[in-house]
DNA sequence: AGCACGCCGACT
DNA sequence: GTCGGCGTGCTC
């Protein structure tokens, strides 16, 4: 009996069976369109079987295999059964986000006719190439050099010239008639380096793939990888399921980068699963950034990973000079110390730019009604309304719910409503009074919230139309300000001592990539950091551009606690209408799971940071384990465990694998 | 996840 | 007397 195993995208752990009469080996990793329940379902063959487990009775036949388009390649199979092994998720729910949507409803789209050169040789680029720097030149031997696996971390900070080090990699590559597939981090910045690449390799076929795209401009861009007629993917983290049937070199970009990290759905890491498939194909992989994550430096410490240091900047830049500000002593007109309103003062005199940067936007993150201890509250979250000034609106930033400013206090009548604390719009409206000639210009989600927003706000920042920039991490990533000399980081201590373990690592990266925005050659820039901890070991070490001393600083800390990455880590996750049952499912899974736990630690369930959003109330469980293998192990068993036990109604969970946020 | 079947309240 | 609420149960 010919029986094809399809994965339909199903929140079930299993394959379906049907019958197939006209398949063969040619067909695994076809799209089928088969009968289920009442309707249709397209899925992917993963395997053929002569028997099924099933009695002959149930099993239907497929309605069409369809053989439009070349099979998934075995290895994009496999990369996918990785995933479904190691982030507990059926197979079926892996195939489906791996493909783009149209192709996973069984469409096509209409192709492109190839250009006619295509098909030739990348001719040697027209433009010059820059001259490499010795550290430069010993990265691209390193990697061009490399046969097989190897994870190696290219550590630089902005401006050392790492970009070129991936072209010229990518250079070689293709070269050898291969595939690179290179990803960045999920940023407006995307369209910028897609410019550069493809004004690098004008002969190259370069396809980019973002979840921005239209449907069958990404169906388009999956096809042409599988068909081999791409040479290049770019793109953010999805393209790591890009089928490359001849892939020599994957890049990492910022593969510090939390975006890497999906935080719904199927929970995996690009960089995690990139280092996979490299593995898989016995290629290199280049991880990139001035601040890498503490999980890959470490690696590059023991020496499982292969160090490259990029020391100096390419082009002839200083690194800008980083001050402390010790705010202890000082009485700070609307959060602003003398040195830094003495620094805006200096920029504005002379004609350069300064940026404040305020992780918070917003007028006020609260509004309170001291005499009767209102204060703004969101209806569905556990979190607080954050007053909008711009627009007279309270708003959460958590689910959007969105009121107006009330005229008074709701519970007294009290018409002195005080707004607490303080966001981007309120540094502008300071700075707007204190500074009447200066052109300030404020640049957070609320005003660069549409592409075109920001590409206008960008505009104006580059022709020298603005003197103080205001700004959230949005203007920490990628572009280069050549006006902007000085930096002022305001509020950054709140995450010093935040719970979250990671939070430390956060904010150097942070304030190392938002520092390396400003200075040039002959406009040295300044980073003035104003904080209530000048001897904090992290400010000391931003002050010696020492990501290293850092680093290793925050490792030791790790390996006493026994944090990652040093021990592994997953989370489950429940939420339901009331806490009780999202913890007594939490504690039922945890007792269910005890049998199982070898090596394995598990933690009381509690509520979740944000405990409860969008009127659900969440609670989690942490499980750790000095040894992955036993992690992966008890997870397997645990979730199938799990997923026979049927749920009360109203009560969702999802498991977390090397969870980022707590 | 869908989408059925399956038993209890307010409407032509 | 019917339309429909969403509770549980299955999908090869």
């Amino acid at each position: 009996m010919n029986i094809v195993r399809v994965a339909l995208d199903l929140p079930l752990p299993r394959l379906f069976d049907y019958l197939a009469p006209g398949a063969g080996e040619s067909d695994i990793g076809r799209r089928v369109t088969v009968p289920f329940g009442t309707g249709l379902r397209t899925g992917v063959i993963v395997e053929l079987a002569t028997a099924s487990d099933q009695p002959d009775a149930r099993l239907k036949e497929v309605v069409a295999i369809l053989r439009d388009m070349p099979a998934l390649p075995a290895e994009w199979l496999a990369l996918c059964e990785f995933c479904a092994r190691y982030y507990q998720t059926p197979l079926g729910e892996v195939t489906s986000f791996a493909l783009p949507p149209m192709l996973r409803r069984g469409k096509l789209p209409r192709m492109k006719k190839p250009p006619a050169s295509s098909s030739a040789v990348p001719s040697p680029p027209a433009i010059e190439l820059p001259r490499l720097m010795a550290a430069q030149a010993a990265a691209v031997a390193a990697i061009v050099g490399q046969a097989g696996f190897q994870v190696m971390l290219l550590h630089g900070v902005t401006g050392s010239g790492k970009t070129e080090v991936y072209l010229r990699a990518i250079d070689a590559v293709l070269a050898h008639g291969g595939q690179a597939l290179m990803l960045v981090p999920e940023i407006a910045l995307t369209p910028q380096l897609e410019g550069r690449v493809a004004a690098r390799f004008p002969a190259a076929h370069v396809v980019c793939a973002n979840s921005g795209m239209g449907d069958a401009a990404r169906a388009r861009g999956f096809i042409e990888a599988l068909t081999g007629r791409a040479q290049i993917v770019l793109g953010t983290r999805l393209s790591v399921f890009m089928p490359l049937p001849r892939l020599q070199l994957i890049v990492v970009d910022e593969e510090h980068d939390a975006s890497f990290k999906q935080q719904e759905g199927l929970r995996y890491s690009a960089r995690d699963v990139a280092i996979w498939r490299a593995h898989q194909l016995n290629i290199p992989v280049v991880l990139g950034s001035a601040t890498p994550s503490l999980e890959t430096f470490h690696h590059a410490g023991t020496g499982r990973y292969q160090m490259l240091e990029l020391p100096e900047r390419a082009v002839a830049d200083a690194m800008p000079v980083v001050r402390i500000v010790d705010t202890r002593r000082e009485k700070l007109q609307e959060g602003l110390s003398a040195a830094l309103l003495v620094g805006l003062q200096l920029r504005l005199d002379r004609g350069e730019q300064s940026l404040v940067f305020l992780n918070r936007r917003g007028y006020a993150p609260v509004l309170a009604c001291p005499p009767c201890g209102w204060i703004s509250r969101c209806q569905r979250c556990a979190a607080n309304l954050v007053l909008h000034l711009a627009d007279g609106r309270l708003r959460c930033h958590h689910c959007g719910f969105e009121a107006r400013v009330p005229r008074a206090c709701p519970d007294c009548g009290n018409v002195d409503l005080l707004p607490f604390g303080r966001g981007t719009q309120r540094l502008e409206t300071m700075l707007v009074e204190r500074f009447p000639s200066a052109r300030v210009l404020r640049i957070d989600r609320d005003s660069a919230n549409t592409p075109k927003k920001w590409q206008v706000l960008l505009a104006a920042i580059h022709a020298g139309e603005a003197d103080i920039l205001v700004g959230t991490q949005m203007l920490a990533k990628g572009h280069d300000f050549p006006l902007l000399t000085l930096v002022g980081a305001v509020g950054a201590d709140a995450a010093l001592f935040a719970a979250d373990f990671r939070a430390p690592e956060r904010l150097f990266a942070q304030l190392m990539q938002v520092g390396g925005r400003s200075g040039r050659a002959d406009l040295p820039g300044e980073v003035l950091i104003q904080t209530e901890y000048p001897d904090h070991p992290l400010y000391r070490a931003l002050v010696d551009h020492d990501y290293a001393r850092f680093a290793q600083n925050q490792l030791d800390e790790r390996r006493i606690a026994g944090f990652p990455p040093f021990s592994f880590q997953a989370m489950l996750r429940a939420e339901a209408r009331s806490m009780e049952q999202a913890l007594d499912f939490l504690a039922a899974a945890r007792k269910a799971a005890e049998p199982l736990a070898d090596g394995v630690t598990l933690y009381d369930p509690v509520p979740m940071r944000l405990q409860r959003l969008m009127t659900l109330e969440r609670g989690q469980l942490l499980v750790e384990s000095l040894s992955r293998p036993a992690l992966q192990a008890f997870l397997a068993a645990w979730m199938e465990k799990l997923y026979a036990q049927k749920m009360p109604a109203g009560l969702r969970w999802h498991l977390d694998v090397d969870p980022l946020e707590f």
